[in-house]
DNA sequence: TGTACATCAGTGAACGCGCGTTCACTGATGTAC
DNA sequence: TGTACATCAGTGAACGCGCGTTCACTGATGTAC
């Protein structure tokens, strides 16, 4: 059997980056200590470095597994139902992120949080990086197929709209600057109402965080995924 | 003159703060040491406790200044201008926020980026803290007094409902819960968007920031502080 | 199938560095009579 | 105004702890003939 070593290796090199993702929940990712791992493993420090080069390296291991975790999670959220029940998408999709990110809050921090200094992520994580917003282009694919308007029109400028033009050129994708636009803005919104529940913004203000996320999710779908044509209508029946 | 004495320590009491705002830009929060800062001013470690009892004392101190400096600039923001074109005072005060986080980003990852483990702020913070809110909830009363009403209604849950009544009463102001909700819902959008750009999530995807958040910020103030009744109706003239 | 050699995992010691905090102390600045 | 005492800033040494990384090494596991 010639992978018995190999297999050993990398069940050790999964152990490594379990516990340090158990350290990085106590201690914070920036004090993540290799030394500590392996106290923690029942070996001598120098033993860790067979596996990882270096502290940054494991940081990139934890960062990538991170972003892919976050984006497969929003792909199997975004396997199931009807296509053209985009609301229903958006729903499923951010509440994967809010549920993975509960559930992984050292993990979320990684990578949405303040950047580690002295940290530099290597090229390897930008593909797992953008894999969650790979499913949200989607999203906003179809509704602009649907010919669906967001809520709030804005246009962009001269250089977002540059911008905007070479993601589509990168992705072959089909969607209006304006929706993208508004993409985008729940896009921030979504991980931007994340953090604020995570990083203990809305302590003391919001009770129950699940139901405020719910309702926030709600709005920010609601903000491109509503009904097509005149969204404006389907707001008033809402708000009669 | 009595105060000579406590003149030069107020004086040495700045001087350390602003080491130590040095300090983080290069360092980060996390690895705010008190002997680095006692290196920088020449002095022996032991000396820095007489301003400050511990590092999370000194921690406190920043933090607070941070939220003051940032609720400060939002109140000078909304200091000038038509007190009825909230569009124009939301983009003043949201303009302020930015241009202090990107000023200092490290002042900025302190309070609004990944807690700092082990540290748990102290009460004397959440005065400072809600400085900026007051600012948003005044534009927010203004927006409910002069009947405005946001692009997307949602409403919230019981949970929330009730949250938000104790807002109110402790306060004392008058804003409707869908006015509530989406009012909060661009308080998260502008420091989600902010911190997406200062923490490097739109880094090459994103040419132009200021001007990227600039369409962010408009394109909030438009969902709650567009015009009176059918806001729709702007939005159709905009996009015609 | 059995032996000789190469690969690799883990050891243990060391280098050179950092940190927060305490404590007894000197000497200068302020205060009360 | 002048002296005696109290206050306080800053010193220097120490305690006890942490870290990342390197390096020569032992001994076990795999490989080629």
């Amino acid at each position: 059997m010639a992978g018995l070593r190999e297999r050993v290796r990398a069940e050790l090199t999964a152990e490594i980056k379990a516990l340090a993702r158990r350290q990085m929940a106590t201690e914070g990712a920036t004090s993540l200590s290799l030394r500590a791992i392996a106290r923690d493993l029942g070996m001598v420090s120098s033993a860790v470095y067979r596996y990882f080069p270096s502290r940054d390296d494991l940081l990139t291991a934890l960062i990538i597994d991170s972003y892919n975790e976050l984006g497969e999670a929003a792909e199997r959220a975004d396997a199931v139902g009807d296509r053209d029940d985009l609301r229903g998408r958006w729903r499923r999709v951010s509440d994967a992120a809010f549920t993975w990110a509960k559930a992984n809050p050292s993990e979320y921090s990684l990578i949405f949080g303040t950047p580690i200094p002295g940290y530099a992520a290597p090229n390897d994580t930008i593909g797992p990086a953008t894999r969650f917003t790979v499913v949200l282009i989607g999203l906003l694919a179809h509704a602009a197929h649907l010919r669906m308007r967001p809520a709030v029109i804005v246009e962009p400028g001269p250089s977002v709209q540059v911008d905007l033009q070479r993601i589509r050129d990168t992705l072959g994708v089909d969607i209006d600057d304006v929706t993208f636009l508004a993409g985008m803005q729940i896009w921030m919104g979504l991980f931007g109402s994340i953090s604020f529940i995570l990083f203990g913004q809305v302590n003391n203000v919001i009770t129950d965080v699940d139901e405020f996320f719910a309702v926030t999710a709600e709005a920010l779908g609601r903000q491109v995924f509503d009904v097509t044509g005149t969204s404006r209508a389907g707001a008033d029946v809402e708000r009669a």
